[in-house]
DNA sequence: TTTTGTGAACTAGTTCACAGCT
DNA sequence: AGCTGTGAACTAGTTCACAAAA
């Protein structure tokens, strides 16, 4: 049996499970280049430094994946990871804000590794649209946006423009039928029911790890 | 009564606490900007969608900070705020990594807007060293990481390296006595107990994204 | 009256522990 | 024997609801 109850999921799946899969993917494609045929739950979760019931319940949602007193197969079950995180298909990322993060963004091989394309980025400043980025990542006007991501099937934002211009920006994006932000701006951004807005707040990171070390280590001054 | 039992906590925080902490400041930050004196934990909640008894639990845990029948005074709470998170010391950043990504965090805005200062960039290429950002940030020799970090009074040290040099580069910067690291490179770093990691995956964040957007809408193609 | 601070109730997420398959 | 898949137990996090303060 391959692929027993897969999809129609999705509905309860929380943001911590999607998350660990995406982590499981990677610990695998470590493992393949290993050259690992098969893996344990108990020796994924030791070597990577996670916890087995865990990784078998997120699998085992998905459909059964795993074959008793063996493991599971490296191979299958980095196929059908990649298939439930929906990787399967082609992925196509809009930057938008040209800026130094953006463009940073824009050749960061992070991102083409796992199989997403970078197909553009946008700016509303008349010196960079038209140019591109070292990569060769071309850069369109903002108010194109729309064309683009119909033209090259852009289904994901990444918002790096200024805090300012980003609650402006991201109604453009909803506007242009993307339903996918990865949000670089700080604060929260409004958008409808139907749109996924994942938020990378460098400030607040920042902040709590300021709060780890003026907690974390014991008597420093007063009192 | 100003401050009755502040500190000595920090144990049993939650890091999702800490990142509302910071959240908070920056609504206060807006409010304060918009005139407002005081602001309830209700207001608070709905002008920014969150919800005012946990606002109020978060507050309460370092102190008794509101006045019943009014809220807080908006001035007083964002002080207690920047005191709880350690925003009251001066906190210098080095960054580690004068690739792309590296050069742009430290050129990006958003850190120092709260009060980080990005005190200098560090990096193996010859050709980078003695360099400095489009902003004025100098670019330090990796090796000299400890000199500046004792010179410098570097206590947060952000990763913006290749993905295959992460671990490596943070033992150096465990070694030089750093306790809070911001880590932009995919995976878990191995560190001691006493050093602080948060990390900023974009790979997960997209997958994570690519997730919803497979499994999101319904309908799309077979079955 | 208004709004805090907080125990109690609830919800979500994790880990345990074991039956059952291979 | 070895390991998965999963109900049950547990832990963490959130929200409710109200007594007490201003």
């Amino acid at each position: 049996m391959r692929a027993p109850k897969s999809r129609q999921h999705g509905e309860n799946v929380s943001e911590l499970t999607t998350n660990r899969l995406s982590v499981y993917l990677r610990c695998l494609t470590e493992l393949e280049a290993q050259g690992a045929r098969t893996v344990s739950s108990q020796s994924l979760a030791e070597q990577f430094h996670l916890n087995a019931a865990q990784i078998r319940k997120d699998l085992a949602y998905f459909g059964e994946f795993g074959v008793r007193g063996v493991g599971y197969y490296v191979r299958d079950l980095k196929r059908h990871l990649r298939q439930i995180l929906g990787l399967d298909r082609s992925l196509r990322v809009g930057i938008i804000g040209a800026g130094n993060l953006g463009q940073a963004l824009a050749d960061y091989p992070g991102f083409r590794q796992e199989g997403f394309e970078i197909a553009a980025l946008f700016d509303n400043q008349v010196g960079k649209v038209g140019q591109q980025s070292r990569s060769g990542v071309p850069i369109y006007e903002v108010n194109d946006l729309r064309k683009h991501v119909k033209r090259d099937q852009i289904s994901i934002a990444v918002l790096a423009v200024p805090a300012s211009a980003a609650q402006r920006v991201a109604d453009v994006v909803v506007a242009a039928g993307i339903k996918a932000i990865l949000n670089f701006t700080p604060g929260t951004l409004q958008v409808p029911e139907d749109v996924k807005v994942k938020g990378v707040d460098l400030t607040v990171s920042l902040e709590s790890l300021s709060f780890f070390l003026a907690h974390g280590e014991f008597a420093e001054d007063d009192e």
